[in-house]
DNA sequence: GTAATAGTGTCTTTTAGACAATATTTC
DNA sequence: GAAATATTGTCTAAAAGACACTATTAC
């Protein structure tokens, strides 16, 4: 550790345009439910480091060089990525947290941006592999390969905030269709939680949405194997990265 | 917007090496509960842009140019500028979100990884303004003169993920005394949500957190103008910054 | 009819909140 | 004793959770 004297000294001897910069990227967490499990999205490394390996899919943001033209945002830059990866657009998007220890890529200093991207199950099918990437595939998100770099803090990271987020936001109806039954939009908080809910208990915490105005009545049914459902939508709009 | 076509061949003509680099800060939100109230410390800005315009304490990420030596951690950048700006060490530090639109600098693209950290009222006496800057000073965290760049966000995000934290962290405990009153962390709690708090609801709160084991009583008592009160100690070990 | 799921109801426990009452200390 | 705050207690309402029961549809 330097003394104060010295750190000041440090400060004052180097103008702000002289400090060395770190290469910028976003890296991406992106989770669908299917067959009632929390997934991720990862892709296979075609380049070293970590050459083969699985990871989050990611890439550089774009940074402009002048004072005018100073490159895109962060959050465009995930929501670029995204598109580049999967052929999604209009996806939920949010910001996680940025990791950027040294040494956590071995050829240069790079500062990652992590979003977390909810993709409803029904545009998985859509969901085609883009990029340079070799592979894409989705794994059950705590049930993954070995990944590269610290992804892996990244993916426990936005899970954590994904659950931290699941009873104090509507963010669970990013992963349902944009019409749904109650007993969808319980199977998607059981995949997030990863533990089972009383269907009784669950619907009366949906009844007290429709009662706040959260929810709304759709109009049409769900065929089932059984006895048909009803569908609801969410009716707060929704915020969705153009 | 560029085709996907064109966005690929930008990708393999560039060498991740070759990517414009954006300059990388740390921006500090620092809180503490002085006089029932929740303030943030700000200093005055000594240089263009925003010359004399309060702002959040902050500076450069040391980044490292070669792949050997890359830095400093993220982390350890905001406990560096917290220990210059204040002279504090040790101090609960927790990252907030990352800033970096174009344009929030006007001379160059810089991106901001904001963090809040929590001071003990007991500290605030020591705080000592270092830096560059010419004053510093604490104000009503929702009572702050018109800040330079961006960090009227900062702020308010900082405070909406304290309080997002607030009944689901121990985090109340940063801003209290080592040993403290059932009064002064209620008045912590009501200085966080700028909202006045049944004492006795409160206290029933507070007993439980002592069977769960969270809150253990501690030597001693509290003189104040009338009746003393028992003091408590948190139990669980605090994460801070070494 | 049978299987399967939708949907309703009951009971208990926990927690939040409003608010009254009592206890203990300083001055 | 008066003022001030600590501390306890009561009552109500909202919410979570366990669990039993009824309704409706596909087959």
């Amino acid at each position: 550790m330097t003394t104060k004297t010295s750190e000041r000294q440090f400060l004052e001897r180097y103008r702000p345009e002289r400090f060395a910069r770190p290469s910028l990227t976003v890296d991406l967490v992106i989770l669908t439910v299917v067959d009632k499990e929390l997934r991720v999205l990862l892709v296979q490394r075609a380049e070293h480091p970590f050459k083969g390996r699985w990871a989050l899919p990611g890439g550089f943001v774009r940074v402009g060089e002048s004072a005018d033209h100073q490159g895109e945002d962060l959050d465009e830059a995930a929501a670029r990525e995204l598109q580049e990866e999967t052929g999604l657009s209009n996806i939920y998007l949010e910001q996680v947290r940025t990791f950027g220890k040294p040494g956590r890529d071995p050829r240069m200093r790079v500062v990652s941006v992590v979003y977390f991207a909810l993709v409803r199950p029904s545009l998985v099918p859509l969901v085609r592999s883009g990029g340079d990437a070799a592979r894409a595939r989705w794994y059950g998100a705590t049930d993954t390969p070995p990944l590269a770099f610290d992804h892996a803090d990244m993916l426990a990271a936005a899970i954590a905030r994904l659950r931290a987020d699941l009873d104090r936001t509507g963010i669970a109806f990013q992963l349902v269709p944009e019409t749904f039954t109650v007993q969808e939009l319980r199977t998607a908080h059981e995949a997030i939680r990863a533990q089972a809910l009383d269907p009784g208990n669950f619907r009366k915490r949906f009844l007290r949405m429709i009662d706040d105005g959260v929810i709304e009545p759709a109009r049409g049914k769900r065929a089932t194997a059984s006895k048909p459902a009803h569908v609801y939508r969410f009716t707060v709009e929704r915020e969705v990265e153009s």
